[in-house]
DNA sequence: GTACTGACTTGACTTTAAGTTT
DNA sequence: AAACTTAAAGTCAAGTCAGTAC
């Protein structure tokens, strides 16, 4: 039923430009001097490269790390000549900080630059994006997200990562996969380079690929959010949460009923579909041991990511969730559930050691294709999806008063949009200025109540002619001062809260659209350039009495 | 069922650009 | 016009999920 059984072609006709490549590697001038061992030494050219990919990451705290230490060295001997490997034998003999300081003035030297020097860069820009940036899809010229290819480096995941610290090794033409129609005008490699591969599958919509060494897996090159293929795509996941909407009454009626199921698969799939629909819960794939950080989604839940509580607080059956999920952020909730999935949860728990896997007859492909027979395209995100979205409709229906001026419209609108981030636990780390920033504003917010106090001691003292007047600057001060107060709450409310990618990712776009048009507020109050264009199809579509 | 691959979405963070204040 | 602040854009890692091979 889904449009990729369909027609699973993609698109007819796709003509590009190929990828930009990292510019190659500058080495650095020789009064900037190495040592090893207190020595001076001047290395290859490419042991040297490797080596100032460390020393630009001198400052940061995870260059003390062992393992990336390791990892570094390893990788960098690598690169060395014989002769550099016999030598140099130990990491922390090495002193970069030559090579630091340069670089470090280097980028000074950046920002001072002259705004001629600065508006050349920028021509220069803007002239590879027109040549690169585009390409032509079925008569469209659409605009490409990531054209550039990621430069070499030091790898650094999130969280605790065993690969920390590798060489994310340089990408060559023959590394790259050219995906294009067949009449179209391919891509040139680069002069006296060939490409790994030109391809011709309408059946994806990547224009270039690579395989990337850390992982080993695959890199692409795809469209703007703002393309065709793929408004298409987001449209037809917000259909299919909106298809969730009208059944997830019945789902919800069956896995509480299959918490009772005598077979302990059925239970665990029932507890685990009942976490993902209430908690919005990742589902959790498995992951190779040793080869990435440590984190967990539903089906991947383990005994120690979870304490069970049959009364806390004055609440009965409470469960106590602590792990690290996407990107190791953590997700720390006490809820209380129902006496049923807490037995359940009792039962799922005995005999275990706290690393076995808490839901032990379940992983992510049975769940969904369990799902997948309840309804026709679902899966667990789309619980996600759909929640938030729901939660999003639901909290501005509740929020928003008929009689608030359009500032205090918008702060509902925040406050509706952050009970999602809340609920799909999308934290940020406060920004390094926030306190800052915090009291610049509340500086502004006094200096304009003193302002306001002035005009009124005016309006008082003033006569009846001139009392109109300065009404009505007393008013527009008060208006201000009223704009500065909601700026601040809602900046408080968002310290530790990110909005953009529940923004981006998870609120069907037509019923901010709606809201908007229902209340008049302007579009652009709530969506920035790129987010209009990338939701123009919604911006289109939806009009104010719009139900998700 | 299990392991593995490929395609595509989601995610926090960093860098850059734009806007505002001095 | 420099300095600072904030918003937007860019980066690139880390998820999800379907498909394939055994």
């Amino acid at each position: 039923k889904s449009l990729k059984r369909e027609h699973g072609s993609k698109w007819k006709f796709l003509e590009h430009k190929g990828p930009v490549f990292a510019p190659p590697y500058e080495p650095i001038p020789s009064n900037v001097k190495f040592f090893y061992d207190g020595k001076h030494m001047k290395l290859s050219p490419g042991a040297e490269e490797v080596a100032t990919f460390f020393a630009k990451m001198l400052d940061h705290e995870y260059t003390t790390k062992d393992i990336f230490r390791k990892n570094f060295f390893k990788d960098w001997k690598k690169e060395m000549t014989a002769e550099e490997r016999a030598k140099i034998t130990d990491l922390k003999k090495c002193d970069f900080t030559e090579m630091s300081e340069y670089f470090k003035a280097q980028s000074e030297a950046r920002k001072a630059m002259t705004k001629d020097e600065k508006l050349k860069i920028k021509a220069e820009n803007e002239r590879l994006l027109q040549e690169y940036g585009f390409c032509i899809m079925d008569n469209h010229r659409e605009r490409i997200a990531n054209f550039r290819i990621e430069p070499p480096g030091l790898f650094r995941g999130r969280g605790d990562h065993p690969k920390m610290g590798m060489l994310k090794r340089r990408i060559r033409p023959q590394d790259i996969i050219i995906n294009c129609s067949k009449d179209s005008k391919h891509p040139e490699p680069p002069p006296g380079t060939k490409w790994k591969e030109v391809r011709h599958d309408n059946k994806v919509t990547w224009l270039v690929s690579w395989t990337e060494n850390i992982q080993g897996s695959i890199k692409y090159i795809m469209l703007n959010p703002s393309s065709r293929i793929k408004g298409e795509k987001d449209w037809q996941k917000y259909e299919t949460a909106r298809r969730l909407k009208k059944c997830v009454d019945r789902i919800r009626t069956q896995y509480r009923e299959d918490w009772k199921s005598k077979e302990m698969r059925i239970r665990q799939r029932a507890v685990a579909l009942y976490f993902i629909d209430k908690l919005a819960l990742r589902a959790g794939n498995e992951k190779e041991e040793g080869e990435t950080a440590d984190t967990v989604g539903c089906c991947s839940l383990r005994v120690e990511h979870i304490k069970l509580y049959p009364e806390n607080e004055g609440l009965e059956y409470v469960v106590e969730f602590d792990f690290l999920g996407k990107d190791s952020i953590r997700y720390y909730n006490k809820v209380p559930v129902e006496k049923r999935v807490f037995k359940n949860l009792q039962l799922f728990m005995e005999n275990k050691e706290p690393d076995d896997d808490l839901f032990d007859r379940l992983n992510t492909s049975v769940l969904n294709k369990h799902l997948q027979e309840l309804m026709d395209g679902l899966t667990a995100k789309v619980f996600r999806t759909y929640n938030a979205s729901i939660t999003l409709q639901q909290q501005l229906k509740v929020l928003t008063s008929a009689d608030e001026n359009i500032p205090a419209k918008i702060l509902s609108y925040n406050r509706a949009n952050r009970a999602v981030a809340i609920l799909c636990n999308h934290q940020r780390a406060p920004p390094k200025t926030f306190e800052k920033s915090m009291q610049n504003l509340q500086a502004k917010i006094d200096a304009k109540r003193d302002q306001l106090s002035d005009a009124k001691r005016e309006l008082k003292s003033s006569k009846a002619d001139a009392k109109v007047r300065r009404d009505e600057k007393s008013k527009k001060i008060e208006e201000q001062l009223m704009k500065l107060e909601v700026q601040a709450t809602d900046r408080e409310e968002n310290k530790q809260i990110a909005l953009g990618t529940s923004k981006l990712n998870y609120l069907d776009p037509r019923i901010s659209v709606a809201w908007c048009k229902k209340w008049g507020i302007p579009v652009e109050k709530i969506y920035n350039k790129t987010q209009r264009e990338k939701f123009a199809w919604a911006i289109d579509m939806a009009d104010d009495d719009f139900e998700f």
